[in-house]
DNA sequence: GTCAAACTACGATGGTTCTCGTACGATGGA
DNA sequence: TCCATCGTACGAGAACCATCGTAGTTTGAC
């Protein structure tokens, strides 16, 4: 009886023209989603809400993950009992050049500087 | 009676190692300080606040400029009635290489999409 | 000294956001 | 079937933010 997408209900996303630059700003000036943000990208492929071990409950997790996925700066599909995220590089690079790259190195050297 | 610094009373600025990239993230967020930076930006030198034509009060458009001082991404002195406001992309640009100028050009593109 | 212009300060309001806790649903394995 | 795991939904509270209007301050010009 469970519909035909068994594997995997699936979440919706911002298409890449959706993307606005004000919500991708926004998303990324939490220092929370900033984080996850670096993560994903140090790591460079898909990781679970779980493989993060934030200072915040699991439903805070799950709003951050939420406005990271509204605002397209995330892509996110269930795989059985997780759900992985992926940054949306190839869209944001493709709208917005060199910027995710840009702030990622912002984020990086603020971070040397303690 | 008046002090010393009879020309300009100064308003608080956050020193160039005091700026925090979320801070400048969130600062850049807004639709109306993002439109402040660009036209600031396009400029290409300081203006004052009554030079911007914004669809909000002039009130709002005061916090929005505290908002963008406070954070780092502009500089703002008194010169005689008016309220003369820069960028700040020496510090910006020496903190955070590239990012306004692709932060800037994104917006540019993002313009041009419509 | 008076006046207009530029901007601020303050208080209020309505909206959004970050956070939590608890209860729920979906998946895959024992 | 039962259960543990992973994540969601919902409700709530506190904080923050964008906006406004009004009243005030500072400055420079007349």
């Amino acid at each position: 009886m469970t519909p035909p997408a068994a594997h995997g209900r699936d979440l919706p996303h911002p298409a890449r023209e959706e993307i606005r630059l004000e919500s991708v700003l926004h998303a990324l000036s939490d220092p929370m989603r900033l984080r996850i943000v670096r993560e994903l990208a140090a790591e460079g492929r898909e990781l679970s809400c779980s493989d993060f071990v934030l200072p915040v409950t699991k439903s805070t997790t799950t709003h951050h993950f939420r406005v990271l996925r509204e605002s397209g700066v995330v892509r996110q599909v269930y795989r059985g009992t997780a759900k992985l995220n992926g940054l949306r590089a190839d869209d944001l690079d493709a709208l917005f050049p060199g910027l995710l790259d840009r702030v990622l190195e912002a984020a990086d050297r603020q971070a040397g500087r303690g």
